[in-house]
DNA sequence: TGGTTCCACAT
DNA sequence: CAGTTTGGAACCA
């Protein structure tokens, strides 16, 4: 009999000869080493709803004398346990059925649904790795503690254990995981890498302390230390395993590496019939693909792919135009990948050019390395929503919002008693979507230029109406006494309440009291060090996102806990609560500009500053608990570009500027990527001229100015440069775009062009449509610039200056020689 | 207006 | 406990 402590990562089961179920946990013991734990003790279960009362003992001797053989295997019912479940709030007494394999859930529910004592199943969608996860309340990455007799077995860890007894036992976290990012590198003639003819050619790993590993097949002199030499490429991969298998990595991190990396390094691994064979188990990396969507993933180890955390957790905040590793990690990290086109490493390898080589290889490493800590720096969130969620990292680093709210709620319902719905069919899905209901409220502003602006907005809205509103599937009722209702809302044309008992607390409201409490603790810590820890941010940010994903998810048509009518009384209260300050704040003597949702805009007028901040504490000592009205910041200037009186899907658009001189520019996001240079530069100083300078004519003249330099052909070419990837082969396109045509005539020449093809061309003049004065910038003479003022500066500037009372026509009138003569509006 | 289509990112 | 699982903008009649 041993104890032992050990930090879970990897979670699954297998079948024994027997046909039983057999739960299998990968992890790493407080001294760093791997171990399996194996648990024959769990019985995989489901509930199954009685008709009546009297339907019970009929029910429970149906079902265990049910079997259903499925040759060689056979689905039965070992146990039936009558038991008391809550259904939405709601206690029943229904039957909990054990059954032989986990595998026995889905083909015995299938005929129960036709029996007639029943009303229905339920829990029978849950796989059973996150049963008994939630079950025996075990987090992974969270220390625990497992009795139980070493045995053999052939996976891959230094010790293994028969488990008796397991338990979480402290609140532990997983100290220094072993993390081993890597990257290939591919020569590649053009475009898109192409599994079939071109071969890796290089790939880096780099790891805790410092690890770094560079393998490729072509040698140079003096290589680094870290640098090795294989023969050829089939040797490469089998080092890359081998590299893998030595290091013993708890996480794998790639960028990108679901979509490029492993599915590249499988397709040529097959080409040398060489198995992947990385998991513990001994089996190798399982690829899925879903639809649009791969994933990668490694028996006991994690595979994480960073890009993806990266994107979904950090689309809304980080301030960047793409989410490519160079963009992120000089944003994130200051740090870079190393300075040296990729597109011409093929050239280098095919001419054996072995300083190029040399320097690909440090590139190579750059990349590993940049990888890696951007890994560290999102483990503090990626850890969060581990602890949060309780499932295993690899799992919760390629979760939705929705999911993870999902998987939160299944494991903390447990403490309430309540059953976990089932997800909605296709049809219902159908149905869920087509709901609808009003969302935040939109004060839409008058177009124009507006000085010294506040703006206060309301600390997780969502979330704190939730708690103060005891706004919860369990908790909205029909029976109006001992309830409140919900302000109006409008159902088909009707105005509606909906009505929440407040009898007793609904298990949302609780759970989101949790999140709302947790965070603002480490907030509390936060306050009083004096350097902010990163750490704490992050897991404080986590919470917060955590937190505004409820109201989505009770809107969220696949949802198990969807309900509309929560959702819309959450939005139906939240315009109350804005419309509510927007009234006071005019009350108050100040000029209201904007309101959308959770936030208001106004401008001070003839108060001051520390007025407004006394307005603000007058609001709060009114809102009930929980709630908070926040001071977001001070704004010198700002242009409002969106129109009263559009249609309610007026988009947000505006420009303010801060006391430090920083422009923060919302809803023109249309002015980025794939447009030229030169509209995107215009853009930009257009803003600082009106909103740094206070100069509208300023701004007037500028931009007039660079389109008489347009048309005086004065720019120079690189600005005007468009670049569009091709996103399939040029043959399967039905609308031939400008990037089409040029990527057909590259072609032509005889240069390679493929799917993923970057084409950058310039819209040259002369006759015919668009497409055709499309040229590459060595083919351009001279640039289209009626084109280049109408379809690129003027959109990007038009609506800026038609809110300040100039139309389309004053920007580009020459003959005019002072400004009053502008056409005003 | 709503229903398609495209696209991210990797070399 | 399985194979219908993105999400947002641009485009298009």
């Amino acid at each position: 009999m041993a104890t032992l402590e050990f930090f879970p990562i990897d979670v699954d089961y297998i079948t024994t000869l027997a046909g039983r179920a057999l739960i299998r946990i990968f992890g790493r013991t407080v001294d760093g080493k791997k171990v399996c734990i194996y648990d024959d003790t769990f019985e995989p279960y489901f509930y199954v709803f009685p008709r009546k009362q009297t339907d019970i003992r009929p029910l429970i001797e149906k079902l265990t004398t049910l079997k259903i053989k499925d040759t060689p295997h056979i689905s039965f019912v070992t146990k039936v346990d009558i038991v008391k479940k809550h259904i939405i709030g709601e206690e029943r007494e229904i039957l909990k059925v054990f059954v032989n394999h986990p595998s026995d859930v889905s083909v015995l529910k299938k005929e129960i649904t036709f029996f007639k004592e029943a009303t229905g199943v339920a829990e029978s969608d849950i796989q059973f790795y996150k049963r008994y996860l939630i079950d025996k309340h075990i987090t992974p990455l969270v220390s625990c503690t497992v009795e139980g007799e070493e045995m053999e077995d052939t996976v891959n860890c230094d010790i293994i254990l028969k488990a008796r007894n397991i338990q979480q036992t402290n609140d532990a976290l997983i100290k220094n995981p072993k993390i081993l990012a890597f990257d290939i590198e591919v020569s590649s003639t053009l475009g898109t890498p192409n599994p079939k003819e071109d071969p890796i050619v290089m790939v880096a790993f780099y790891g805790n302390e410092g690890y770094s590993k560079v393998i490729t097949w072509k040698s140079f002199s003096q290589p680094k230390k870290h640098v090795e030499f294989v023969s050829d490429e089939a040797e490469l991969i089998i080092r890359f395993k081998d590299t893998i298998t030595e290091y013993k990595p708890d996480y794998i991190v790639g960028y990108f590496s679901d979509g490029f990396d492993f599915p590249y390094l499988r397709d040529r691994a097959e080409k040398y019939k060489i198995k992947l064979a990385l998991g513990l188990d001994g089996k190798p990396i399982k690829f899925s693909k879903r639809t649009d969507i791969n994933t990668t993933r490694i028996k006991g180890i994690a595979h994480i792919d960073i890009y993806k955390f990266i994107v979904r957790a950090m689309r809304d905040t980080l301030d960047v135009e793409s989410f490519d590793l160079d963009t992120v990690a000089t944003k994130l990290l200051g740090e870079g990948k190393a300075d040296i086109p990729i597109t011409e490493l093929h050239h280098a390898w095919e001419s054996n050019d072995q300083e190029k080589i040399r320097a690909y290889c440090d590139y190579n490493l750059q990349d590993a390395k940049i990888t890696y800590r951007l890994t560290n720096l999102m483990l503090p969130q990626l850890n969060e929503f581990v602890k949060v969620v309780g499932l295993p990292i690899d799992e919760v680093s390629r979760m939705s919002f929705g999911q993870l709210i999902e998987n939160y709620l299944m494991r903390r319902v447990q403490e309430f008693n309540e059953i976990i719905p089932n997800k909605p069919d296709y049809a219902e899905k159908k149905r869920r979507a087509t709901e609808s209901y009003e969302g935040g409220y939109v004060y839409e502003p008058q177009p124009g230029t507006y000085n010294d602006i506040i703006v206060f907005d309301f600390k997780s809205l969502f979330p704190t109406i939730i708690s103060a509103h005891n706004i919860c599937v369990s908790t909205i009722t029909l029976n109006q006494v001992d309830s409140i209702p919900s302000p109006d809302i409008l159902v088909n044309r009707k105005l509606t309440r909906y009505y929440f008992s407040h009898a007793k607390e609904g298990f949302m409201p609780v759970i989101i009291k949790d999140i709302l409490t947790r965070r603002n603790r480490i907030k509390e810590i936060m306050k009083k060090d004096e350097k902010k820890d990163p750490v704490l941010d992050a897991r404080q940010y986590s919470l917060k996102i955590l937190a505004n994903s409820f109201y989505g998810y009770l809107g969220f048509s696949a949802a198990r806990w969807y309900n509309n009518a929560c959702a819309a009384s959450i939005t139906a209260y939240a315009r109350q609560y804005i419309k509510n300050v927007i009234t006071k704040v005019k009350e108050n003597g100040f000029n209201v500009i904007y309101g959308d949702t959770d936030s208001v805009f106004f401008s001070l007028g003839n108060k001051t500053k520390k007025d407004a901040l006394l307005f603000l504490q007058e609001i709060n000592r009114e809102l009930p608990s929980l709630m908070e009205l926040e001071f977001e910041n001070y704004y010198p200037r700002g242009i409002f570009v969106m129109k009263k009186g559009d249609e309610k899907g007026a988009k947000k658009k505006y420009a303010l500027i801060d006391e430090q001189g920083k422009i923060k520019v919302t809803g023109f996001e249309s002015i980025r990527g794939d447009w030229s240079v030169i509209a995107k530069e215009v853009q930009k100083k257009v803003f600082e001229i009106i909103l740094k300078d206070n100069d509208i004519p300023g701004a007037l003249t500028y931009t007039q100015q660079i389109i008489k330099q347009v048309y005086a052909k004065e720019i120079p070419l690189e600005k005007m440069i468009i670049k569009k990837r091709l996103k399939k082969d040029i043959s399967d396109y039905e609308n031939i775009g400008p990037h089409v045509e040029v990527a057909k005539r590259l072609q032509q020449r005889g240069e390679k062009v493929t799917i993923g093809t970057k084409i950058a061309y310039i819209i040259n003049e002369g006759k015919g449509i668009v497409r055709e004065r499309a040229r590459l910038l060595d083919e351009t003479e001279s640039y289209d610039s009626e084109y280049y003022v109408k379809n690129q500066i003027l959109p990007a500037v038009a609506k800026i200056f038609e809110v300040l009372g100039y139309d389309e026509k004053s920007l580009i009138m020459q003959e005019q020689s002072s400004l009053s003569d502008f056409s005003k509006k």
